[in-house]
DNA sequence: ACTTCAAATGCAACAATGTTGCAATTAGAT
DNA sequence: ATCTAATTGCAACATTGTTGCATTTGAAGT
């Protein structure tokens, strides 16, 4: 049972609306896209978003379409990760808390420290700070045992 | 002056050199390539290198395995920019003092601001620390006074 | 409901970047 | 000078992203 969203007092907005509220057409292919990208845990790549949406393809430049359209639009953010793949996100939706990256040079392996993010540096006058990450380098243990 | 932080009496190690001293063939090709790395201010990009090898060209997979051999052998470090280009370095040699990078969602500039560079976390057992980076992206002051 | 038309899509073709297999070349040891 | 495994160059392919254009469609107006 679906059940539609609890509107108890604000107002849900959905994806459609969302979308024509900054003036484009709501079509099937954005609805899907953005609601995919709300419901994601982590930001997606133009491959997950083929991937999840399965049997329900997209043309592959359609989506590249609609993935810029998000992104120029505002509802979401486009980001590099560490293996330059894209990946997008709802924009402010994410509340992403942080992280800390250990990125190891030699096997290319990710960790995830949990460490206290820094706290964020006074910005220039008129800047916005809207995400910080805090990615550090160098060889794992693996790499360090194996290797000399 | 371009003081060359070299060890004072020690021997200052030739590309080819350093190349044999890992036990490879010191080639033209890895020569040029390292020799390049070694004079640039910045980190170089595949396309870069090319560009800079000019007339003297190499073939295109043959840099790719140049500059993959450089990193493997721990000659070079790669990193992927913030538009998702890969960029050498030479591995140690660059002591770039560790930067605060912010990039702006809408423009995609990247602005190097000029904070304290956050303290280090404990790393876990084992893990070697040899750089870090601390990136912030938002809205940079023009994108927030134009798009309101 | 029906029309209309710019906006959005799908397709085909192209561009940039990276990878793999293999035959020809060559650095460096003997 | 010779030998041989390490490099190189070439051709072919893979992945990711872009462009032009004919077709379809959302939604505004009738």
């Amino acid at each position: 049972m679906p059940d539609k969203t609890p509107s108890s007092t604000s107002t849900p907005i959905s994806p459609a609306e969302r979308i024509r509220a900054t003036g484009a057409r709501a079509t099937p292919a954005r609805i899907r896209v953005l609601e995919l990208l709300s419901s994601a845990p982590v930001p997606l790549s133009h491959h997950d978003v083929e991937l999840a949406l399965g049997d329900a393809t997209l043309d592959r430049v359609t989506l590249y379409r609609v993935l810029d359209w998000l992104v120029a639009s505002g509802l979401a953010v486009k980001r590099a990760d560490e293996r330059r793949v894209w990946r997008f996100t709802l924009a402010g939706g994410g509340q992403h808390h942080s992280h800390v990256h250990f990125r190891c040079d030699a096997c290319g392996r990710v960790y995830c420290l949990d460490a206290p993010a820094p706290i964020a540096p006074v910005m220039p006058e008129g800047f916005t700070l809207a995400r910080l990450e805090f990615d550090l380098s160098g060889r794992c243990a693996d790499c360090n045992r194996s290797a000399r």
